[in-house]
DNA sequence: GCTAGTGTGTTACCGGCGGTAACTTCTGTC
DNA sequence: GACAGAAGTTACCGCCGGTAACACACTAGC
């Protein structure tokens, strides 16, 4: 099931590349099947043997891991840009929640596992999930407490508001994939006035 | 293992007494250790051997259900009372998240069954979990449109509020819950800020 | 050129899971 | 008291995540 089983041999490769190829053929076979992708099948898709997985990433938790790392820093990369952007607050606004619907409605499969399905069975891969929502929340309510002007006695506020709002983004997200009741820029636009009028009555 | 070993026998209570006595049990295994919980630890904590549980559920994702299901209509009940209670705009807002607060706070473990872990494995679980959240976001937005008085083709826009604003009090509670930075009525309170500040500039 | 060592690969297994088939025991009914 | 049928058990199946033990290539030193 290889896609290229004559370069199956790693030391053709070394060990670096081995390792990209096999989360390549992992990424496609959660893509297509879900997380609940047995690692026999991941096995297969790279067409060598299972304990050549466990060498490489410990266990099933650590190839999860990597796979999600692979995407999240890009991710957060791109969210902090857009957050702090030389723009106006709400263009900032709207870059950030365009980007993440960009990734919701170019890759839905990519978006599922990253946000909900990551939470699948083993605890690391949630923690690491609740990591990027975190520290994506964290960097929010950096500029949430720098837009208000609040004082650091009163961070918590903007932490509780940035993580709500991580969270409102994303729920937003899932039901309008589901739903597809209307555009992307239209959702943009709706929960950029959400969050601009909370701003704006701060 | 089983509390009343003595009535394991289901001809003493009949086929309904033993459902929940069943169900009572699989709670219990549940919370102590988590959704990842083995049917065999559920057959022995009720004291019964496993096929039991499967004339009753059917399968794993049934009985997990079945255990959502006795929380999600009670959840689901006490906030759309909260959300159409008459009182002020704020009050309600301030009710129904204080209604959720008070079950993140006063049972966790339940809550993240509920709300999280529910997403595991099972996908039937994870539909049932979603469509609770679902139907909240619904109830939610036909508040918002009223409150906004928003005409019929304007409906979606109050959707994605409502269903984002769902997901923030879900994903602040998480925050919340781990960090503890301040208490209840605060978070309460912040939350309601953002949302009611939304309301006012729309 | 032979040998030793190291990394790369395999096969074959383990315990435990979800789920089921086949059998036994109890209970109520005529 | 014989019998239908529900209630409950044991013993199994296939598959999973994970591992031990062994086989094959390549390089280094003599």
């Amino acid at each position: 099931m290889a896609t290229d089983a004559d370069q199956a041999r790693a030391s053709r490769r070394g060990p670096r590349r081995t390792r990209e190829y096999l989360l390549d053929a992992a990424e496609r076979v959660v893509l297509r099947e879900g997380p609940s992708a047995s690692m026999n099948a991941i096995a297969a898709e790279a067409g060598i043997s299972k304990p050549i997985l466990y060498r490489h990433f410990g266990d099933k938790a650590g190839l999860y891991v990597a796979l999600a790392d692979r995407h999240i820093e890009t991710l957060l990369a791109l969210l902090r840009e857009a957050l702090t952007r030389p723009a106006t607050r709400r263009e900032r606004t709207e870059a950030a929640i365009d980007a993440w619907l960009r990734l919701v409605e170019g890759n839905p499969a990519l978006y599922r596992f990253l946000v909900h399905r990551g939470q699948a069975e083993e605890p690391e891969v949630r923690d690491r999930v609740a990591m990027f929502q975190r520290r994506l929340g964290d960097a929010l309510a950096i500029g949430i407490a720098a837009e208000l002007g609040l004082p650091e006695d009163q961070w918590p506020r903007a932490q509780a508001w940035a993580h709500g709002i991580v969270g409102m983004v994303q729920a937003a997200s899932d039901w309008w994939l589901d739903e597809q009741p209307f555009g992307r820029e239209d959702l943009t636009r709706h929960l950029a006035d959400l969050i601009d009028g909370a701003y704006a009555h701060a």
